[in-house]
DNA sequence: TCCCTCAACCTGTCACACAGGTTTGTTCTT
DNA sequence: AAGAACAAACCTGTGTGACAGGTTGAGGGA
């Protein structure tokens, strides 16, 4: 275990923390660590970098908020699979705090998402078409029950990222669903009718065709239809 | 202070720990706190959740991490600025344990970036567009000293984000810097010879005069045309 | 070979203590 | 009246020791 001090982005702990988590990060990069890996025990390391337990813990600590490990009472911490929950904190806390607008959030979404729709209609397979299509028929199936319209929709949206077989575009759209909880009950009932929810729903279909065909142009297409027109009703039931 | 649990992304750490974490981001949202506002100390917190110090500690602690409290000796937490770190220690993190590849993180930016680029052209004022055109400048000032033109172009990129005046995309934007300074090296260094390292230069000064002139279209494609151009010796030297 | 038990190991939480830093209020000087 | 200096109160970062409860792996028995 190295303790040499690797330049990066501060934690915004305390000095012997941060150094503890340096040294931790070191030690993952130089071991060419993956997820599941273990690392060394608390006591352990903090033995061999002569602080404390309670630093070592602060550390620890620190590391799991940010996904980076992963930890449980009884076993050691072992290296982590990135997850969507560390960007979702940061931007539901952005927006609660006034520092980002819903609004910047989906132009944001509409950039990426009409990239990830392309992308899956190139590297889908079969079974990632078949899939996003099921989400879509859900959507119709449950059309009386706005809640579960909802989750299928979320899903819709994460499903079509991760067949863009590119994790980072698939972070960045799973993170958008603590927000997207939060307007899309207020997106859905700002519908003058059904037959707008109804048009909704047929744009997720024509995504998912598109997809399905193999066609990256007819997809993107699809994608920047069906936020035009989620932003305009958005925008509509005021939300900024 | 409430104690009442919000449903949300589960932290990684301990019960109680995870049960300080809800209760204190309820507080913030209750009282619509805004970065730099105060909360309650260590100890007062402790007292009132009926917990230790110690979890609270831990709680802060997570917190801090995730950049949504700034925590500091001798003073109070505070309500935090959203900043680049955290994603760019997920970042780092994902490619260093082989989950994402610079390829695919280029692939977001390309994506990104064309908006951003597009954006700034709409939204600049003189004295944005100023900034950008002095970083192109100054990459051309300081060509024999590649690591100052590293930072400029980590700079120009990071401007003309900002420029965008969407906080998200230069949230993003902002958390490539890490891997970015560990990858354009090896492209510098790929270029056959200095009349592609002036090549690449030009692509910069392309955009800034595209962001300058206010012309969308224009920015977007010289943005392209740069990345497609950074791409390329990146594969060429075996950057996948 | 599979299942159960148990010992060793391990983390989450607690209480207490101390070093060093920050904030606030009061007093003094200009 | 405004600014500077000082001290007390408040506050966090780190350390120590203890205990409750969970995990893991080895050994033994069916």
């Amino acid at each position: 275990m190295s303790t040499s001090v690797v330049e990066r982005e501060d934690s915004g702990s305390g000095a012997l923390t941060g150094q503890v988590i340096a040294a931790v990060t070191a030690h993952i990069h130089a071991n060419h660590l993956a997820p599941g890996d273990q690392l060394p025990s608390e006591t352990a390391l903090a033995a061999q970098l002569g602080v404390s337990r309670t630093v070592v813990r602060e550390a620890f600590g620190s590391m799991a908020a940010l996904r980076l490990i992963d930890v449980g009472t009884g076993r050691r911490a072992r290296v982590s699979a990135i997850d969507r929950s560390v960007l979702a904190l940061v931007l539901d806390h952005a927006v609660h705090t006034d520092q980002i607008s819903v609004q910047q959030i989906l132009d944001v979404r509409r950039t990426i998402e009409l990239r990830t729709a392309a992308l899956a209609a190139l590297r889908r397979d079969a079974a990632d078409a078949a899939r996003i299509t099921a989400l879509a028929v859900a959507m119709r199936e449950d059309f009386a029950d706005a809640q579960r319209v909802m989750e299928h929709d979320i899903a819709f949206h994460e499903t079509i990222a991760r067949t863009s077989k590119n994790p980072m575009f698939a972070l960045i759209v799973g993170s958008f669903h603590v927000v997207t909880r939060q307007t899309w009950p207020v997106g859905w009932n700002s519908r003058a009718n059904d037959a707008e929810r109804w048009h909704m729903i047929e744009g997720h279909e024509a995504i998912a065709a598109a997809v399905a065909t193999g066609d990256p142009r007819a997809a993107g297409s699809a994608m920047a239809a069906h936020f035009d027109y989620s932003v305009k009703a958005l925008v509509a039931a005021g939300i900024t």
